[in-house]
DNA sequence: CCTCAAAACCTGTATGACAGGTTGCTATAC
DNA sequence: GTATAGCAACCTGTCATACAGGTTTTGAGG
């Protein structure tokens, strides 16, 4: 806040960041969507005049946020939505501890408080039974705490999913890498099979409400499954 | 979902991509924090036995991301907790038409509802004075829609910054690039001064209600500056 | 018109070179 | 003994070149 290069652009631009600007300019400018074609690395390098090298940083940045597909022998096309960029910003946050779990949780908890009544206002025939589907899934294989993880992570970002809009998609699903490095504590702090088992019960009824298209019931479930999963954690000792 | 190469790593590793798991995983078991120097692109070309070029690629990825900052003749260091790669994927989902500005104000909405409460229970005198301080100078400088816009971002930060969830900062924050994109527009259909004035007065309502420590209070009027802006964009054609 | 192989183009990686910034050490001056 | 100036070592930024291997285009031959 005090220092005027931190929150301005750049102090010395750089030859790859003006590359990057040019890019995702160009995109801009030409009205690109997903799956189109990126000039090459070449057509780039006359462009702006600058070295092979330069252009190459900018096409890999722009890579790693998942803006762009690269692949051996085509030019890079513009990419689909995606969360690789969030996931690494939270999962940075996380590594430095800068942030912590519990407040990924709350955030979490705020935004799915939503998705689920989304879901249950707009969900299709179809993404219902995904979403049961994945309860059901949780249920069979609940001595395996593993799959059920992974079911329950399946779980939330159906229902996301669900809400029909990707931006909650998005944020819900750069959470689940946080989710894979917790969610195995908060399972084995429910001790008893009876306690998995409620835990698994409490994602059957939000995914029954959002089947009967009850928004009231299917975020009071939420609320419910959340402050459960967070007692879970605070006992396991995680802040 | 259906593929495979999808969800997992990729297809192909790719030695850059290598090369950031290796640059993030030193991160995490040397257990560094934001500001502590990483090894240096000869150390790095050593210990991976590869070519510069790909270290280097590596670098610049995590650095486009804000991960690390690099600058000339220093080691690249571990990065604070910044917006940069989240803003940057939100305006590609813009410009790429993959998600619409009515998506990100649900999604600000939702978010926003949290942070203001959360603001009015936690915020300290400082912070309760720059939020109204945010508010004020947007009264003052009416006329001029580009400051008015300024504090009206500032604001919704401030507020964030007061949940003291940076996770939460982190989130509005990325969203301030499309309301940079998009607020004059809503200004204007507020053709009346009365209009604009009267949306000021909203701002000013949220920052009394958080001073007040009042987060029942502060939701309200924060819903309803949201019904307004939504409206405002709605009756300008923006989808 | 179809098929298939070569050519042209593209990205992935390596190597070497040099400019310019940063840091730390050392030798000199005080 | 201490302070300082300057030099040496190290580091990143950029460029040029080269070649391997994947992809698309093209054109010749059937």
């Amino acid at each position: 806040m005090q220092d005027p290069t931190e929150t301005a652009a750049e102090p010395n631009p750089g030859l790859v960041s003006t590359a990057i600007q040019a890019i995702t300019q160009h995109i801009r400018s030409e009205g690109l969507a997903a799956g189109d074609p990126l000039p090459s690395e070449a057509a780039m390098t006359r462009q702006l005049n600058v070295s092979r090298t330069v252009v190459r940083e900018a096409f890999r940045s722009l890579s790693a946020m998942r803006l762009i597909d690269m692949s051996a022998g085509r030019r890079a096309t513009v990419a689909k939505l995606d969360t690789g960029a969030m996931s690494m910003v939270i999962e940075h946050g996380i590594t430095t501890q800068q942030i912590s779990v519990h407040q990924v949780y709350d955030v979490r908890r705020t935004i799915e408080m939503r998705t689920v009544a989304l879901a249950a206002l707009r969900r299709t025939e179809a993404e219902a039974a995904a979403i049961a589907q994945s309860a059901r899934l949780m249920r069979e294989n609940f001595q395996n705490p593993e799959i059920v993880m992974e079911h329950d992570i399946a779980f939330h970002e159906a229902i996301a999913a669900a809400s029909h809009n990707p931006v909650f998609s998005l944020i819900v699903t750069a959470f689940s890498g946080v989710t894979r490095r917790t969610w195995v504590i908060g399972w084995r702090t429910r001790s008893s099979s009876e306690d998995q088992l409620k835990m698994i019960k409490g994602h059957e009824d939000i995914a029954e409400a959002i089947l009967k298209g009850d928004p009231r019931l299917a975020v009071e479930h939420m609320a419910q499954h959340f402050d459960k999963s967070v007692k879970a954690l605070l006992d396991a000792g995680i802040a």
